[in-house]
DNA sequence: TGTTAGCACTCGATGTGATTGAGTGCTAAC
DNA sequence: GTTAGCACTCAATCACATCGAGTGCTAACA
């Protein structure tokens, strides 16, 4: 498995000039870099040692090479540069992120948008993941005769418009039985108890159809399990336009549905592992769809707890090393903000 | 402008088979229908003078002939037939709309999408415009020793976490202060003296930074005047590639990124007037990129406000009659679900 | 022994010219 | 006023030749 140095450094020119042209490397194009100062045929024999290595391909006998799935992997394991990014840059991409918006949601698409501004691929975003989450506070607002919004209040807020006919005064003492029974619990901590409590609290000052603290509390509990389902937003989606790897406008197509699926596409981010930033190259995805493309995620933390993820998708012959440093100091960036949803928990 | 019931029928017969094929439809595709029962020489005499009024096109001279914008315009206004939409799937429409969803912002995707599986174009919505609402409620949250979330309740529920450090019983002082000031008002109602009242009651109970009144005042105000964006959805974005005008890949891509551009997508939808179902055809519209579409819009209502807007994009040959019944029914469903929101008010 | 120049060969891409056929406008007959 | 017929147009298609980038192999060279 292991190259020679003049094979590394051949593999690494093929996959440089594939990245920046989408077309097949020829020996002469490798023989006019002057740092190797080696002749076509030379670097002929050593590609066709490549090839039998499995780490290039030729699509046909009288066309030059393009990397295979593993010779992305190993350039990205051991060959890729890193990649300098412009001091003026980090600056910018700071600057960026000291605009005022405190609303989570808002905040991570604008992390997408601008990793899909830097590395001008389509990139994903999912929200943080919402399980254990703590009850805050549990509001009532009357609406009409006979509709109440409810409001739960955890690390964010969710409400819900519902029928329920209380008056001003009834919602006041509803709020405060949830409230008694309920602040400060986690999912965990809610039983059948906490619910009995919550009626012997009421009884006597409200007065409630059968049905209707069953629905508030399936609410309350599912905006306290995080059973609405995590976010995922997409910048850039047409930029897969741009790349000739899909000229097949049918493939495009797909490629858009799949995008637009946020499901499939939630499958496809979340089944990551954690940890840094991250490359599934090619056939490393699951996802047919995404068989010759490469998808980088990385974690963003929300504080202490696990936040979601950022993901760029691209083709295969993507700028790893630039994708690789945006992700990572996007992620940072990103860390530096959120640490104050969670901070002094 | 009148024309010969003769003619109208060829051109109806021009756009209805030109709608199905994408083909510019000669003199002889006309003369196989039997309806007409007239020679493709007459119906070439016919066109031509068609031609010459401007409702027809001739792409080359050996070519078929392809409606003109204002051939779909006079065709849209006078010569569609009415779709007649099939007796179960209005029943499957309204079945769908039963869903138990009750989070706006997801009523009006979901239509969104529906819209969009039945036409098979390209669906923008907008959800509804934020004007005119009064505040129900005011909250603050302790999140942590020195942050403090922030909730007001009107028609919907916008919250955002701001630094203020505030006990628990602060928080409810300044909760019932903002309320006795604010509840129930609009923003025309908040002024200078309002303030001051707010102010007054909380002198003495809860000690505040200098700034951080007009903090809190400045996002209620934002949230009761509706001066957060109002959203755009887009489903279906990938329709646009089944289309042959757009194998035009590039072509496809700057519609994409239209698609992705909130700010360019709304000032594009919602420049339409409001009223019933409502085609803008080809050069009709303002914006460059839909020169050669057409957005069919419909508008919805809150109850008795005015809500937002559902659009339809797809190619000039699009099949308008099922678009207008699609989003007339669909307009019908929301308003009927959204009534909820509103009512008793 | 490793490197290189040279050469025959391969094969997709590109260009060219002929052919096809759908469609037209016009004319003359009905 | 309608229609059959015909000459004409022109994009699309296809076969065919050409081109050229790139290869593998061989033989000469350091």
């Amino acid at each position: 498995m292991d190259l020679s140095d003049r094979k590394r450094k051949i593999l690494q020119a093929v996959i440089d000039e594939y990245i920046g042209t989408a077309e097949p490397v020829g020996s002469r194009a490798i023989a006019k870099n002057p740092k190797l100062g080696i002749s076509s045929a030379t670097i002929r024999n050593e590609m066709a040692d490549l090839e039998e290595m499995g780490y290039l391909i030729q699509p046909h006998t009288s066309a030059g090479r393009i990397p295979s799935d593993e010779g992305y992997r190993f350039y990205v394991n051991s060959l890729m540069q890193r990649y300098q990014m412009g001091m003026e840059a980090i600056m910018e991409l700071q600057k960026a992120f000291q605009m005022r918006i405190t609303r989570l949601d808002q905040i991570i698409r604008y992390a997408g948008s601008i990793a899909s501004a830097l590395t001008d691929y389509t990139t994903v975003v999912t929200s943080p993941e919402r399980k254990l989450s703590k009850i805050r506070k549990i509001d009532f607002v009357p609406i009409s005769a006979d509709k109440t919004m409810l409001i739960v209040v955890t690390d964010y807020v969710k409400s819900q418009v519902m029928s329920i006919k209380l008056s001003e005064a009834e919602c006041g003492y509803f709020a405060d039985a949830m409230n008694k029974s309920l602040a400060g619990r986690t999912a965990d901590e809610i039983t059948a108890e906490t619910m009995a409590d919550i009626e012997d609290s009421l009884r006597g000052k409200v007065r409630l159809p059968e049905s209707v603290l069953t629905d508030v509390m399936r609410f309350v509990f599912d905006a306290v399990t995080g059973d609405e389902e995590t976010e995922i937003y997409v910048s850039n989606a047409q930029s897969i336009l741009k790349y000739p790897e899909y000229r097949d406008v049918k493939k495009a197509g797909e490629m858009l549905s799949l995008l637009e699926n946020k499901d499939r596409l939630k499958r496809v981010v979340l089944s990551d592992a954690g940890g840094g930033v991250h490359a599934r190259i090619g056939a490393e995805n699951e996802e047919e769809m995404l068989k010759d493309c490469s998808l980088v995620t990385v974690d963003y933390s929300l504080g202490p707890r696990r936040g979601g993820k950022i993901g760029v998708i691209g083709p295969k012959r993507m700028n790893y090393a630039k994708v690789f440093a945006s992700l990572d100091i996007i992620s940072g960036e990103i860390d530096k903000i959120l640490r104050y949803y969670t901070e002094n928990e």
